[in-house]
RNA sequence: GGCCCUGUCGUCUAGUGGACUAGGACACCGGCCCUUCAAGCCGGAGACACGGGUUCGAAUCCCGUCAGGGUCACCA
C-alpha cells in the first residue's frame, strides 16, 4: 500500500489537483482542500495543478476565477500547472476542453455504455418528488434506456434535445479510500447520471473523470461530500478502460452549529479573513490542523515543517468544527512571535496603506488582528476626539488631569524610557496610584479605557497632541457639568 | 426515506489492547507580574455518546442503539 500511495497508480510522479468551480469566493473548506493537495504534492516532489471547472455556464464567472487565484496566491498555495501558467496537460479550464469530452463521449456511445435521455427537467423533478413521497430512493427509472428510433424522432420533433446518461453497471463495487479504508457500494442503488447535458456541455462527474485521466492525476484529494460521487466516477473510468486515480476523502469543515459551512455563518471566505486582518501564515497553519494532526504536542508549524510531516496516516476521518477564536490565537501568535516586522508592515500596507512602523514595533506583542494596528493609527491621527463621557467619572478624571497638566508639559518625550520615568515622577509628585493617573490620561488621549500601553501612547502621540487632547477633554468635561 | 461517512473536554486534537489518575492547544476561571486595560507567566475546572459482548485487561476490537453530518440535480 505504501508503495502505491507514494508512486501513484501511474508509477511515476505524484500529481494532485485542486478543481474549484468559479461560482463564488474561495472559502475555508476549499482552501483546506487546495492546501492538502499542495502539501501532498510537495511532500512527494510532485506536481500540483489548478483546474477550473467551469461547466456550469450560468453560474461560472470570470471574476470568481480571478478571486480564487488571488486568494490561493495570498495563502502562498502555488500551483505548478494551471490556466494562467500553462503546462503539458492543458488547457486547464474545462470550458476549453469540450472537444476532448466529445471524443470520450463517443467512446462510451460505441461501447454502449451511454444512452440518450429525452426527459425534461420538469418531468424528472416530478418523478423524484413522487419517489421521495413514497419514501423510495429517488432513482432514475431508465425510461429512456430502450427508446426506439421512432420514439426519439417523436421527441425531437417536439423540440426536445437529448442529454446523455451513463449506464451504471449494477454490481457490488469495492474500492479503497486512502482515509476511510475499504468502501463497499451496491451500484444498483445509484441513478444513471447525466454525463452530457442537453446543451452539449459535460457534467461534473464526466468532465472530472476525463480530466483526471488526461491530466494524469494520481491522487484525488477532496472533501467527504464527494464520497458518493466516487463510485460513479470509478465506473466511468472503467467503462473508458482507464485506470482510476487513488482517492482520499478528507473530513468536512463544519460551522459551529455543526452544519455545512456556508456564507450565512460569516467569516468563511478567505477574502473575508484577509480583510478582517488575518495573516496568511496563520490561516494556513490553522487550516492545516483541521482534520490533520502531526501528533506532536505543538501546534505552530511553518509551511516547510508541515510539508515534511504531511501524511495521509495523520488525516482524521471525522469532521471538524471551525473555530474563529482559535484561528485568531494563531494570528496573534504569528504577529507577535513569528513574523518579521517588515512582513507585518507589508501585510498591513497591502490591506490599508502606509502605516507608522513604530506602531507595529511597539504593539505587535498584543495584537490579534492586523486591523488593530490600523485602528491605533487612526486613533493617533485623529484631529478632534469626541468623548463618550457616559460611563466615566468625569469629575475625578478632570480633577487629576487639571493637576498634572503642567507636569505633562515638562515631560521628556524623546524616548519611551524618559516618558516612563517622567510618568513615575508625576505619580510621586501628586501621590497618585497608577490607575489614578493612567485611566484619566488614557481616556483623554484616546476616548477609551483600554488599548495600547500608556507610555507608548504618549510616545506615539508626541507632546503637542497630548497637551491638546488633555485640554480638549477638560473642555468637554466642563461642558458636561453644565 | 435509501445509501455512505462519523462519534474523546464547549472547540481543535493526542491516544492504534496494559505506560490513562485519558495528554496538549484555543476559549473559560483564578493567581502572579504591575506601567491601567491587555500581553506574558503559573495554576484550575472540563471528555472517552449509550448498551451489550471479546479479553486477565478496552477510549482502543466486534455487535446493537442513539446522535450528527453528507448525498441521492441537465450544481460542482
Amino acid at each position: 500500500m505504501r508503495i502505491i500511495i507514494e508512486k501513484g497508480v501511474f508509477g511515476g510522479m505524484v500529481r494532485t489537483r485542486f478543481a474549484p468551480s468559479p461560482t463564488g469566493y474561495l472559502h475555508i473548506g476549499g482552501a483546506r482542500t487546495a492546501l492538502f493537495n499542495f502539501l501532498f504534492a510537495k511532500k512527494n516532489n510532485g506536481v500540483f495543478i489548478l483546474r477550473i471547472e467551469d461547466t456550469d455556464l450560468e453560474r461560472s464567472k470570470q471574476e470568481y476565477e480571478g478571486n480564487i487565484m488571488d486568494d490561493l496566491k495570498w495563502l502562498k498555495i502555488e500551483w505548478d500547472e494551471g490556466p494562467d501558467k500553462g503546462g503539458n496537460f492543458g488547457p486547464y479550464r474545462q470550458s476549453e476542453r469540450l472537444e476532448l469530452y466529445k471524443q470520450e463521449l463517443n467512446k462510451l456511445i460505441e461501447k454502449g455504455m451511454t444512452y440518450e435521455c429525452y426527459c425534461t427537467e420538469e418531468e424528472l423533478e416530478i418523478q423524484r418528488k413522487l419517489q421521495l413521497k413514497e419514501k423510495k430512493p429517488p432513482i432514475y427509472d431508465r425510461r429512456c434506456l430502450n427508446l426506439t428510433e421512432k420514439q426519439k424522432q417523436q421527441f425531437i420533433t417536439e423540440g426536445r434535445k437529448p442529454s446523455f446518461r451513463f449506464l451504471i453497471p449494477h454490481q457490488i463495487l469495492e474500492y479503497e479510500d486512502l482515509i476511510h479504508g475499504k468502501i463497499k457500494v451496491d451500484t444498483s442503488l445509484i441513478s444513471d447520471p447525466i454525463i452530457v447535458k442537453s446543451n452539449g456541455i459535460p457534467t461534473y462527474n464526466f468532465a472530472c473523470v476525463v480530466d483526471d485521466y488526461h491530466m494524469k492525476i494520481t491522487h484525488v484529494i477532496r472533501g467527504d461530500e464527494h464520497l458518493d460521487n466516487t463510485p460513479r466516477q470509478i465506473l466511468i473510468f472503467q467503462a473508458l478502460g482507464y485506470q482510476h486515480p487513488l482517492y482520499a476523502h478528507i473530513p468536512m469543515i463544519l460551522a459551529p452549529d455543526r452544519t455545512k459551512l456556508s456564507k450565512r455563518h460569516g467569516a468563511t471566505s478567505v477574502n473575508e479573513l484577509k480583510v478582517m486582518g488575518f495573516v496568511p501564515e496563520a490561516v494556513v497553519n490553522y487550516v492545516a490542523l483541521l482534520g490533520w494532526s502531526p501528533k506532536e504536542n505543538r501546534e505552530v508549524f511553518s509551511i516547510q515543517e508541515i510539508i515534511e510531516r504531511f501524511d495521509f496516516d495523520h488525516i482524521l476521518d471525522h469532521p471538524a468544527v471551525y473555530d474563529l477564536e482559535k484561528m485568531k490565537w494563531f494570528n496573534h501568535y504569528y504577529i507577535s512571535n513569528v513574523l518579521e516586522l517588515e512582513k507585518i508592515k507589508k501585510y498591513v500596507e497591502d490591506l490599508y496603506g502606509p502605516i507608522n512602523e513604530k506602531i507595529i514595533e511597539l504593539e505587535k506583542h498584543r495584537v490579534y488582528l492586523l486591523t488593530e494596528f490600523i485602528e491605533i493609527q487612526e486613533m493617533l491621527d485623529k484631529d478632534e476626539i469626541e468623548y463618550d463621557l457616559g460611563n466615566v467619572d468625569i469629575a475625578a478624571f478632570s480633577d487629576v488631569l487639571r493637576k498634572v497638566i503642567n507636569s505633562l508639559q515638562n515631560l521628556d518625550f524623546s524616548s519611551l524610557e524618559s516618558l516612563k520615568e517622567g510618568l513615575k515622577g508625576i505619580q510621586k509628585e501628586y501621590n497618585l496610584k497608577t490607575p489614578q493617573l493612567y485611566k484619566p490620561l488614557r481616556f483623554a488621549l484616546s476616548n477609551s479605557l483600554e488599548g495600547i500601553e500608556l507610555p507608548k501612547l504618549l510616545y506615539l502621540l508626541g507632546k503637542e497632541k497630548v497637551i491638546k487632547r488633555v485640554n480638549r477633554f477638560l473642555n468637554a468635561a466642563d461642558k458636561a457639568k453644565v
